[in-house]
DNA sequence: GCACTTATTGTTACTTTAACACCAATTACC
DNA sequence: GGTAATTGGTGTTAAAGTAACAATAAGTGC
C-alpha cells in the first residue's frame, strides 16, 4: 500500500486496500508492481494500493486504485484476505485489504500520465524482496488464483477476447505450475465439451506455422448452464 | 460486532472482528449469537465482535471475542472476508472482518459469566433478522464452510474427540445441506480408506440399540500424510 | 423371545481420468 | 518448388473413481 505523501507517524489507525494485478503474455504469469518513491521502503517494489476514503466502499477503492494505475474499469477483482499485524507498517496501525484483479495484458499501456511512478510487470517467481508484507499478499492471492482459476471461468480475463486453445493452455500451465504439463489433448476435449467456447470465423494470423483456429468465451451460455447446475472444473 | 459501552458518533474510523461461532449438536448446524443489550440494533441477535485494540492482531482480536464469549482457546478458527460497505454501521465508519470458528459444543457452557448478553446457539438456517449486515456475514461463512468441509479435515474440530461413523456423516449432511443425503456404504469406505481414522477400544453406551465403534481422527496420521501429497477430499 | 432400532458390510454399472503418437497445415529458407 | 521446421489437430484404452443399491448383525425394551 502506499501511503502516497507526508504520512507521519500521527495517525492512529488507517485502512488500505491493495491489489495485486494479474496478467499474461503468453509466457509467464506476470504482476504489475511500482517502484516507491518515498520512505518507507522507498525504491522497493511494492503493490499498488491506497488508503480507503472516508466515504468510500471497500470494493470501490480497489477499483479506483486499479483505475488509477491501468486506466482500466469493470475488470475482474476480487476480494482475498485482510492483512493485520500489528507492525506490518512502520508509520502506524493500517490494515490493509488484499485484492487481485485480472487484466487482459495487451489493454495496459505502460506509465500511464496519472501515475508517477514507474510501474512494471514482473513474473510472479521473479518479484524479490517487496515492500511491506507484499510478498505475503502476493503468496496469499497467487494461491487464491490458482484454486479459482479451475472452479470458474475467470482465466478468460487475462486473454484477449479471442484465443487459440494453445494459448489457453499455456495460460493454465502458468498459472498451475503443475508438476507436469496439461495433456493437450485431455485439456482441449475437457474444454471445449463444456460448449463454453465458440469458434471464430477467421483464424489466426501473422505466425510461421499452422494457423490456429480462433475461439472466444460465450458468457452468456455460461449463465445460462450456471443456472442449470453445470459447475465450471478444470 | 459490538460496540460496547458510549461509543457515539465521535469516531471518524475503526475496525472490528466479527465471528461465527458453528457448532453441532447431532442435529442442525448451529452458530453462537449474543442478542444486543444497547442501540444500535438493541435487542437484536448479532454475531459475537468487538472492535480491534490498537496493539492487537486481527486474528489475535479474533482468538480474543471467542475466548470472552467461550472461555475456549486453541480453537480452528479461519478469516473469511472483510465487510466495509460505507454505511454498514450506524455509527460511523467502521469495517468489520468476519471469522468463523469451530468448537465442540458439549464444550461450551451456556452464559459465561465473562459476557453479559444473553447467548444463545441457533440453527443456522433459523436465525431471522440480525443486527448490522450481520445475515450477509453468517452466509458468506456458512458458504466459506461448506467448501471448506470438503476439503480439510475441519469437520472433526465440531465433534467431540470420539465419535462414531454415523455422527460423523451426520455431520456432512448438516454442513452440506445437499438435496439427497450422503450414501452411508460409500461414506464409510471413503473416509476409512483415508486412513485418519483410528479404531478405539471401547464402544458407544447408552444407546437403546447396536452400539456403534468409537473413532478419533489421528492428526499426525494426516500431516503426515499431507506432506507425502495427500489431499483430503469428501 | 420378540419387536424395535441402528450398525455394519460388498458388488456392479457407469463415469471420469490419464496416458499416449501420428498426420496436417503453414512458413522460411535454400 | 522442394524440403525442413514448427505448431495444430485428433481418438483409444486401461485404470480409477463414483453412484446406486439391500440384507444381516448386535444391541435394548418389553
Amino acid at each position: 500500500m502506499d501511503t502516497t505523501g507526508e504520512v507521519g507517524s500521527f495517525f492512529k489507525s488507517a485502512f488500505s486496500v491493495d491489489n495485486v494485478i494479474f496478467g499474461f503474455d503468453g509466457g509467464d504469469l506476470k504482476v504489475l508492481l511500482i517502484q516507491r518513491g518515498q520512505a518507507p521502503f522507498k525504491d522497493k517494489w511494492a503493490l499498488p494500493g491506497d488508503l480507503v476514503y472516508p466515504n468510500e466502499d471497500l470494493d470501490t477503492a480497489a477499483e479506483r486504485v486499479l483505475e488509477q494505475l491501468t486506466g482500466l474499469r469493470g475488470v475482474y477483482l476480487e476480494q482475498v484476505k485482510t492483512f493485520g499485524a500489528v507492525n506490518r507498517h512502520p508509520l502506524g496501525r493500517v490494515i490493509t485489504v488484499a485484492y487481485f484483479s485480472l487484466i487482459k495484458i495487451s489493454n495496459y499501456t505502460v506509465t500511464p500520465a496519472s501515475f508517477a511512478q514507474s510501474a512494471k510487470w514482473h513474473s510472479v517467481d521473479k518479484v524479490g524482496d517487496l515492500a511491506f508484507d507484499h510478498n505475503e499478499i502476493l503468496e496469499s492471492c497467487l494461491r487464491r488464483l490458482k484454486r479459482k482459476v479451475r472452479t470458474a471461468p475467470i482465466g478468460f480475463e487475462l486473454l484477449p477476447p479471442k484465443f487459440t486453445l494453445t494459448e489457453l493452455q499455456q495460460l493454465y500451465d502458468s498459472v498451475l505450475q503443475l508438476p507436469k504439463r496439461l495433456d493437450k489433448r485431455n485439456f482441449r476435449k475437457k474444454i471445449l465439451s463444456m460448449n463454453l467456447l465458440v469458434e471464430c470465423p477467421e483464424m489466426q494470423e501473422g505466425v510461421a506455422h499452422r494457423p490456429a483456429k480462433l475461439y472466444m468465451f460465450d458468457r452468456e451460455k455460461y449463465l445460462q448452464l450456471t443456472n442449470e447446475g453445470f459447475v465450471f472444473d478444470i
